[in-house]
DNA sequence: TTGGATTTTTTCGCATTCGAACAAAAAGCG
DNA sequence: CGCTTTTTGTTCGAATGCGAAAAAATCCAA
């Protein structure tokens, strides 16, 4: 063999990716993923392996020809950390080096807490995953609401914290933890944890529909996010409502009609000023059977906003995560029926809406992958 | 000199590209622009001017320090072709080989022509234009309306020429033509034109408002296009009207309303059934003055839609372009005034409304452009 | 069982691209 | 005018990545 080259730590941080993400097997399909010819991906290969990052295991015969010596990356060569939140709770998740879960610790919020105690929050997060993770800390990736610009890696805005603006968050916790810290906003994180762990594994268009308090998407448009001028892509919930609104100018947000709670208190018939429940979902459980004209308007409104969005983006599909994800495939159906009535042009636009398969902890999941898609060899 | 090495021909294409749009005008320039080292860029470059692509004119004192050699595109070195059409007629334009409008041909279409017919008027407009222009035809962009598949080459639909359904463009202009042909949606390509001959100079994120026989947007996210997974991204003109649509499926859709002729017809006080003028231009320019109720109930359901869009993609700038453009800035104020009413939020958005200064041949140019962008020498 | 056929992987020479040092061209300044 | 400073462009050896061909590993068929 000859002298190693230096490679070239991008392009070894996608080859681990391309691998992990099951995408390529093999040295050719990596070279054919990676568009580098297969001479140099086998050099590069070499040095994973030798570097004990990847892994042969076995080998995958063709209906002809050599097999494929299949390629798997190593879980023990280290894992990501990956920390979601928003105003009741932290969430965080390990993910091992092949990418599987291994480990997730979860810590309360409460109105008293300040972008100061938030941080140190996380930061205990982590170290508590820490504990329960073999191998080193690669990478860290942070899912936060609000505003956030992702580039900069500071979290600009978030009405729900009295003092989140303008916080330095991937220098506070870079600082302390030495390793790479990506942020994103955390419905975006979401979207890429359909990527990684859901449905959108082999989707390059899709739209996160996230209503909980307040009614946010995430758009991923050719494989990338739509962040936005302003890091404010996907703020629908600000739209007017009644949709078009109201020209002397009093029409309220959607946020306020079609948030999880409100539309809970829609579907059991509690007042405007019910208390949210404490168990948001299984309040929604026990009426998600319950069909009636109050069913039917709810779908509508969805209805109304997705078939909109889907005129705008012609996105292939909608996946809808949060609380409403236990009133289940139904929901998703009726959606999808109330808008090509709505908008007849929808029903040859091939329209989809389903829910997540990822549960309460996308966000966590959201950033981890984060923090495996940026990250490279030293 | 050493023996001249086997350029890539994509990077040759881009660095006259970024030459031509003047934002890289010397080798050092070029060479951070390309993201390719200055040695290289060097040679690059000494090939290009070998081949008589572009030239040095003079020098550019910095502040200090070496001279920048300036690099210019030769307007000599050939031309490009860029068509766009729609129900009522063809329009072409010549661009030289530095980016500047030299000649522009149109052709009325009928509603008797047909798929063959439009291409056969196209191929005359090419031919027209050739003898208008110097040197040889390079590449030949197409703003095709309707549903268009970009990369296969191939007009889908379009509603207005009866039989234009999966008509392979690409191979039929391209076989006659013996260059590359590169198909586009006429909207998208007008976006790119804004890019090269007009305001979108220097922005990455910005959408075009088209209202004419309908109304589309096309819209440009981080410097690229978006064009949806079925190809029909910016298709708002099928939104229900009044927005969020009648449960009762009886509403009608926003194109009937918005569009350029329904415009005219509610500002001039016309009746829904009153015939199309002419001109249609001069005719919204009679009434661009008056103002009243009527213009802020127009600027007001403008404002409905281009609120909710902003919401969503939070772009920079909305670029008005066709006929309404001769309502001018006030209509354009008036637009975001009334949006800022009716969503609070936009506030503090920075939305900002815009009309196009290319006037009537924007799609030629935009059609120009495509041909522009992805040239490459041979 | 031996010889294609087919597909993956590796070897090896070659050349494009890079990096670092160097040359060039100007401004500022005494 | 000569010196330093600053920025641009070029030279040249080194090396990364490529292509073509060879090797390897399997299936199939005679």
């Amino acid at each position: 063999m000859r002298k190693n080259p230096i490679f070239q730590r991008e392009t070894l941080g996608t080859a681990v990716l391309h691998v992990r993400s099951g995408r390529a097997t093999s040295r050719t399909t990596l070279a054919k993923a990676l568009g580098i010819s297969p001479s140099t991906t086998g050099l590069y290969i070499d040095q994973l392996i030798a570097d004990r990052y990847l892994d042969e295991s076995g080998l995958n015969q063709g209906p002809m020809g050599r097999p494929r010596r299949i390629l798997t990356t190593r879980s023990d060569a280290g894992w990501f950390a990956g920390v979601e939140f928003n105003a009741q709770r932290i969430q965080a998740a390990g993910v091992d080096f092949s990418g599987s879960l291994k480990a997730s610790v979860e810590m309360a919020l409460t109105s008293e807490d300040t972008a100061e105690s938030v941080i140190k929050s996380i930061l205990t997060c982590v170290a508590r995953l820490a504990n329960k993770m073999k191998g080193g800390l690669l990478s860290v990736g942070l899912g936060v609401p609000g505003l956030v610009d992702a580039q900069a890696g500071v979290g600009l805005h978030y009405a729900f914290i009295p003092d989140w603006n303008n916080v330095p968050v991937v220098e506070k916790i870079g600082s302390k933890l030495q390793v790479p810290v990506i942020l994103q906003n955390n419905l975006r994180a979401i979207a890429l944890a359909e990527r990684w762990f859901g449905r959108g594994h082999d989707l390059n268009d899709y739209i996160i529909l996230g209503p909980r308090s307040g009614f946010g998407i995430a758009m991923v448009q050719g494989g990338r996010l739509i962040e936005g001028a302003h890091f404010a892509a996907g703020e629908v919930g600000r739209w007017p409502w009644p949709l078009g609104g109201d020209a002397s100018g009093n029409s309220q947000e959607m946020h306020h009609v079609l948030s999880a709670p409100a539309t809970w208190r829609r579907l059991a018939g509690a007042g405007p000023r019910a208390r949210k429940p404490e168990d948001l979902r299984a309040a929604l459980a026990s009426v998600a059977g319950v069909e009636g004209p109050v069913w039917d308007a709810v779908c509508m409104d969805y209805a109304r906003v997705i078939g909109c969005l889907h005129m705008i983006l012609d996105t292939g599909v909608f996946i809808l995560h949060g609380p409403l994800t236990v009133l289940g495939e139904r929901f998703c159906q009726s959606i999808v029926d109330s808008a090509c009535h709505l908008m007849p042009a929808l029903h040859t636009a091939g329209l989809q809406v389903v829910h997540s398969a990822l549960g309460d902890n996308a966000g966590a999941l959201g950033a981890a992958s984060l923090a495996m898609e940026a990250w490279m060899p030293a």
